[in-house]
DNA sequence: AGTTTTATGTGAAATGGATAACAATGTTTT
DNA sequence: AAAACATTGTTATCCATTTCACATAAAACT
């Protein structure tokens, strides 16, 4: 059991990098302080569960007053650990990856695909957005050289299973896997889904069942 | 008005079409039936989850037996509308809009990207994967003339919102939204967030904070 | 200085969802 | 056809998270 931050929930873990995002938005503007219902505005979270999340770090703000931006900033870039860069790897230099790789995490989070892998010939050895794309067969040898525990998922389905075999024999702990395979991983590693044709079929889902809101008010009706 | 459909729980809605999708493979190889627990193996959901879920729509199953797996696909077919063609509206094609217009959602789904809007005027005009890419003066009126209802939004984060005032306007009901802005949006439309630097970020807070069972010896998946 | 306003931090309650456990019931075997 | 077996559907329980509501304290105002 690590670390020294007592295990916060879950769910409120998966909120500050929201919230980190956008007090840096505020921190731009020139904003010195910010109450909860403002930044409850800002990303669309019940201003209690905002309250309720930085609780558990403490008190960081102030009665009457709110929370001073800059202290709140260097809190969360702390907690963040916004100082070190942090280094993945992205494997399948597809349509999906291609995009990745063109995207700057880095502007936002102190975050960087620093290395790439497939198994196309013609995209080994060239580099994109200045990152070298490695043949597969290198890349239990260039995962551990360059001590990188993060790989970013975008091959064909058939082939998740085994390279995530592989990715954990290479030491990898976190896999963001963008395709609709559902991986089996040893207890040592999570696994972050991002499951783009489930989203999508979900939307479809609730807008065709759920009627947004079209009728809210009237039902009171428990059954 | 919304259907006749007893709303489930949104949980269960969000897993539907991942029950659906290996409930296709299941059929494509040849399977006849299928347990609780053979699914939850495949999906990772826990199998009294799977019941559960199920029993929002009925005695699916049968006792001592399971489920038959063309019945299940079938029933889920007409739950999920899979056999209506959805149209949905892609807005910005950039790096990751073309990514998601090359990608065949009607594979899995049957949801189509069927048109696409940019301000690039090298783009306008051309089409992709099939996909005509209009200029955005055009929105409006296009969307409304092929009825669309649901958009995906990859444009630059700055737009996002007067884009989706827009979409409102063209009756748009759902977005899957993936800049990092947070939108609002009147009562009657719905928002899907895909932030994928969010989700990045917090694999890494979660990796490093949570330190993924290291010690612990937690006994291997059963199986 | 005193009063009013503002907004936090948090107990307590409510909500929503996951899981354990098992009786009920059908299937398979002998 | 009886016995052994498998697996559902569900009840009861648990757990996580959200939200309410307000005492508390600081800030702003007069
Ligand atoms: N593109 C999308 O919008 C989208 C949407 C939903 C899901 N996905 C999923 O994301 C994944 C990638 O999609 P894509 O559209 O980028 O596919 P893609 O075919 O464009 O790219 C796959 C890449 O992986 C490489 N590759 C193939 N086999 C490999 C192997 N064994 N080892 C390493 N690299 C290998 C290929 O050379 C290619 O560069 C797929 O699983 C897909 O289902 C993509
Ligand atoms: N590419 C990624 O991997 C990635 C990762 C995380 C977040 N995002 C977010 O997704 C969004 C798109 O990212 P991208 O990398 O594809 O960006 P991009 O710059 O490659 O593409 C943006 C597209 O939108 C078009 N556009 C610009 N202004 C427009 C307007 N007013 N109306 C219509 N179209 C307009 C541009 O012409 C371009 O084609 C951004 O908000 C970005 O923050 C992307």
């Amino acid at each position: 059991m690590s670390s020294e931050t007592l295990k916060i929930p879950q769910a409120t873990a998966k909120r500050l990098p929201l919230y980190y995002r956008f007090l840096k938005n505020l921190h731009s503007a020139g904003k010195l302080r910010v109450s909860s219902a403002e930044l409850s505005e800002a990303v669309k979270v019940d201003s209690a569960t905002i309250r309720r999340d930085f609780s558990y770090f403490g008190a960081l703000g102030k009665k009457g007053y709110g929370y001073n931006v800059d202290y709140l900033l260097s809190f969360f870039r702390k907690t963040l650990d916004q100082d070190e860069l942090t280094k993945v790897a992205l494997v399948g230099v597809g349509n999906l990856g291609t995009a990745l790789l063109n995207y700057n995490f880095l502007k936002n989070n102190n975050t960087k695909i620093s290395v790439a892998f497939d198994i196309d010939e013609a995209k080994i050895g060239s580099t994109m957005s200045g990152v070298t794309i490695y043949h597969m067969d290198d890349m239990e040898k260039v995962l551990t050289e360059l001590g990188i525990t993060i790989a970013i998922l975008t091959v064909p389905a058939p082939f998740a299973q085994s390279i995530t075999d592989r990715l954990a024999q290479a030491n990898v702990k976190g896999i963001l896997n963008f395709t609709p395979a559902r991986l089996t991983v040893p207890a040592t590693m999570r696994v972050h889904h991002i499951d783009l044709a489930v989203e999508l079929q979900s939307l479809v889902y609730f807008l065709k069942h759920y009627g947004v809101n079209e009728v809210e008010e009237l039902e009171e009706v428990e059954e």
